[in-house]
DNA sequence: ATGCCTCCCCGAGGGAGA
């Protein structure tokens, strides 16, 4: 099973993108973030067309997730717990059902610039909301996949000038130190099971030929528990796709699970 | 690199992103 995570910032903007990806690329399951969509708005029938069961939790305007699943989806839930107060479309997950079940979370994890401030403030509380959440699916100890955008660079290594970030609420040691508390609590992060070293990108910035120059940032990231970790096959970034047509500012990640 | 684009809101110019 091929599962792949993008940040499409806006489905409506990415119409031809996202379905010449669908076609070429054809992933088993697509967790999308910043869909920039109402529920109702989602072009559903879109990829519904092309086979795909479709879950989405959008607002308007900004943020919003979405699941895309050539595989039946089971017990959908919407909205990270935690904080009732938290009206931001960040968290979708559901179950998909091939030879065996995986959990699926897709999460858009707050930006949090500028910082420090309410923003960030609002980045770290979601993280720890997080952290509670990745606790409890490591007790299920079920295979399962928290994808997404987090907003983090992990580590140097992950940005083409780390010096540029340090400032970043991207890459200040309190967002890592974040997110290293999550990973410790015994997830694998997939990428860099499958691969090490430099030079490896999930983000070119529209401005400044950002991408000719292949200034990137690693952010978005697929944390596994022990017994996906146990079924992965390999994992890799598609970073060819930031050359299209009108493309998103960030490509698909990906991983292939024995499953 | 405290923002040189791009997206959204709408129907002008501002908020948000990373």
């Amino acid at each position: 099973m091929k599962i792949a995570t993008f940040n499409i910032n806006g489905v409506k903007a990415r119409i031809g993108a996202l379905t010449d990806w669908l076609d070429n690329s054809a992933p088993d399951v697509a967790l999308l973030q910043e869909i920039k969509s109402v529920d109702e708005a989602f072009p559903r029938e879109m990829f519904e067309d092309r086979g795909y069961n479709v879950e989405t939790h959008g607002q308007k305007g900004f943020n919003g997730v979405a699941i895309l699943s050539k595989l039946p989806l089971e017990d959908v839930s919407r909205g990270l717990p935690g904080d009732d107060e938290d009206v931001q479309a960040r968290w979708i997950e559901a179950t998909v059902v091939g030879d065996r079940a995986v959990r699926l979370c897709c999460l858009y994890l707050p930006n949090g610039n500028p910082a420090p401030g309410p923003k960030y403030d609002y980045k770290l509380a979601w993280m720890e909301r997080l952290k509670s959440r990745a606790a409890d699916l490591l007790e299920a100890e079920e295979p399962a996949i928290m994808a997404g955008d987090y907003n983090i660079i992990p580590m140097a290594e992950d940005a083409a000038r780390p010096d540029a970030w340090t400032k970043d609420a991207l890459f200040l040691p309190e967002s890592r130190a974040a997110f290293r508390r999550i990973v410790n609590l015994g997830f694998t992060e997939a990428f860099r099971a499958c691969k090490q070293g430099p030079g490896h990108y999930s983000y070119w910035d529209y401005q400044a030929g950002a991408w000719d120059r292949n200034d990137g940032i690693r952010i978005d990231h697929m944390l596994l528990t022990p017994q996906a970790a146990d079924i992965m096959r390999d994992c890799w970034i598609e970073a060819a796709v930031r050359g299209g047509e009108k493309p998103s500012d960030h490509v698909p990640v990906w991983i292939d699970l024995d499953a």
